[in-house]
DNA sequence: TGGGGATTGATACAGTATAACATATCACCT
DNA sequence: AGGTGATATGTTATACTGTATCAATCCCCA
């Protein structure tokens, strides 16, 4: 299993590649990607990083006119529903979907794990897997019923281990 | 792989060897077992349950003389760090290590993976383990530098299952 | 054209967590 | 005994995260 998150890329076409897959999916989805939500993804999109619900706040405040807490939480649920981002409970915070193009956006059997960086807050996302993730032989034999999964680690990416790497 | 939590139990006795096997280790570990930390930790061997720091402040403050939030985050950072508590990121909250005689305080391949019931919040523990918790391979693959690991499902409790499971 | 569903705006508030500084306690050394 | 440092606790204030509520708007479509 792989990692997508800490490779170099072409920023702008990944940013732009995401947006029209959001659009597409989002159209035959019949669910309506207003700009409001648009702009709240663009702004995940720009990092590959968490963030949290009033950074994001916070950007979009420059344009001026205010915006209030529940206009960026709104927006966040639609895109956490829409599967086009993820929420990081580690760090109450939330970053954008990588695996767009792998898999169907309610696919039940995707189940991500991520790769938290403490320093820089870079967010990975590995494809896991029911089937090794720990917890469905436990789930089977005490017969609870899992609706949701969280798996994620925390530590230090490939370029921030390089350098200080103190806590 | 089982997981403890659901079944029927003798509970007062298992709140007291629990608080035993507390005092020894932290005698052993050279760690102040305190008065305000042993309270805190009692609260939470009572129920089985994921509390909340404010729930937890709630009944310290039941003794007459105020308690302030501080107070709380301290002993819970102690019961963590000695390995005596887990927080349960999904629900911001707290709930007693289940496993304490299983393993050691400090012992790194001991990855807990958590059942939470959406209902009654009762958290069961399931001892997990690097090999299967779905990072390992990805965090090598990359890079990437693990330190602590988060395995958590939400669901239903074979308990509440029974009955109305209505989100 | 007007009714209903979804979306957005705005105010207020609830819940979770920590910063900063003061005080207390205790072991240990001289 | 008195000083000193490490650890723990008390207190106040504040930061961060998230939601309830109600009003206004937009848009599709019968």
């Amino acid at each position: 299993m792989t990692a997508l998150g800490f490779e170099a890329h072409d920023h702008s076409g990944c940013i732009d590649d995401a947006l029209e897959r959001a659009e597409s999916r989002c159209h035959d989805a019949k669910l309506q990607f207003t700009p409001a939500r648009r702009r709240v993804y663009e702004i995940l999109l720009q990092g590959h990083q968490a963030m949290g619900a009033y950074d994001i706040l916070e950007i979009l405040g420059k344009g001026g006119h205010s915006v209030q807490p529940p206009t960026v939480y709104r927006a966040l649920d639609f895109l956490l529903r829409a599967g086009l981002i993820h929420r990081i409970e580690r760090l109450n915070a939330y970053a954008a979907c990588m695996l767009l193009a792998d898999h169907d956006a309610g696919d039940a059997s995707h189940v991500p794990a991520f790769l938290i960086c403490r320093q820089c807050r870079t967010v990975a996302e590995a494809e896991g897997d029911r089937s090794t993730d720990g917890l469905t032989d436990a789930a089977a034999a005490s017969g609870f019923v899992v609706e949701t999964r969280v798996v994620e680690a925390e530590g230090l990416c490939p370029a921030c281990s390089e350098g200080g790497d103190r806590p």
